[in-house]
DNA sequence: ATACCTCATGAATATATATTCATATCAGTT
DNA sequence: AACTGATATGAATATATATTCATGAGGTAT
């Protein structure tokens, strides 16, 4: 199965209204300045809370300016997260195909996970919050998780392929399992401020997918 | 353990104007009228886009009635989370405490886990979309997990007295591994508009918790 | 019949802030 | 130096809606 991030960059086509100079500024440094100081405020306050003018003052402009580059309040959050999935998705990819076989690659796929949102907190509080928004908002946002849930389906099947995973796993479930559970420990991390190494609950978190709790 | 879920209620102090007549107030009709009204109304639009004046309209009242009983918007969130978290919790003591064994408690508690996010669907998703709120919100709402979590640590612990838990888990981690996978389950269920009977999944995914997949 | 209390109403108010736009700055070009 | 186009500014505008409060209705006791 090919895998592709593209849509969620290129399908997305508000029509902004001064056109033509669009592709050169997406590309401008206070394009990125910006969505940084935008993911910033939006983790600190949430999405609602968080003003324009906060996130202007962050990104050191006048509020108007946001609007050179962003349709809308709504648009900036829709480009964040845009921007951000496109890049974790391409790092997770990179990481399942260094895998051999389908523990290795599970493995690769939680440790990446894990540490690309330790390394931006930011999105990873957005991710977190902003679930109600991204059920909202355009459709093709809606299966931010879908990529990574078709990722999973690989790998499992690979594994049974194998005979390394079990037969008789009803795949829709085991997935949403194993994406609900890294979820959560992401979500405790947060909330815990990011006090702690996120990354190294990887291994033992897989050990889990893998043998369960059950005594010998 | 003693898990107690008074505290939800009534450690909650916003000091209302009218003071004297509340207790009785608090479990009239209406009170639980606007309550549900406001459930379905955040659970459709998100507690933002909600406004005052549907919830109003859904109840049957008028708009300046709601601050009869509520303090303000914010405040029937609040309390809304608050009643449903307090009978949930009820439910899922007496489901483990029916349960004789480790495994039996824990089947008992994700049925019923399941069992009752699938009869409120409102609630379900108001839980699943306002994890924001419930994180910036008075203090005391924010371990609405905590009781739970510690409701799994003992059954954890009891699975290692008796000899049908692994000794060299990490507790820390397996809850939350717990937990995560239930929750993404649900917010699957929740994507899906609730088309599918939730509480089937309930066997399956436990199942998953104690062998996890890796193939014989 | 009157006074009194509780509860309900919904139009009027107050506020916050997203968005616009007339104006300014600046770089490069002629 | 004057002109042009692109970019930036931030005060002014428009809007939405949470919250208040003067008013009313219904019941009960005096």
């Amino acid at each position: 199965m090919i895998l592709t991030v593209d849509r969620f960059m290129n399908h997305y086509s508000f029509d902004r209204k001064k056109g033509p100079k669009d592709l050169q500024k997406n590309k401008s440094e206070k394009y990125h300045k910006i969505l940084n100081s935008a993911g910033a405020v939006f983790a600190e306050f949430g999405f609602y809370k968080a003003t324009i003018s906060q996130i202007a003052a962050k990104a050191g402009v006048a509020d108007g300016t946001l609007y050179l580059y962003f349709k809308n309040k709504d648009d900036i959050l829709y480009q964040f997260i845009s921007f951000k999935t496109q890049i974790v998705f391409e790092k997770m990819n990179t990481a399942v195909a260094k895998g051999t076989n389908a523990e290795n690659k599970l493995r690769n796929l939680i440790r990446c996970h894990l540490q690309e949102f330790q390394n931006d907190k930011n999105m990873a509080v957005i991710f977190q919050s902003e679930v109600r928004y991204l059920r909202d908002i355009e459709s093709q946002i809606k299966d931010i998780s879908k990529m990574y849930l078709d990722l999973l389906s690989d790998i499992i099947e690979q594994g049974q392929i194998e005979g390394t995973m079990r037969q008789d796993l009803f795949v829709g479930l085991v997935k949403r399992f194993i994406l609900g559970a890294v979820e959560g420990v992401i979500s405790t991390w947060v909330s815990a401020q990011g006090r702690y190494d996120l990354v190294s609950m990887a291994d033992p978190l897989v050990d889990l997918y893998l043998s369960g709790v059950k005594g010998s």
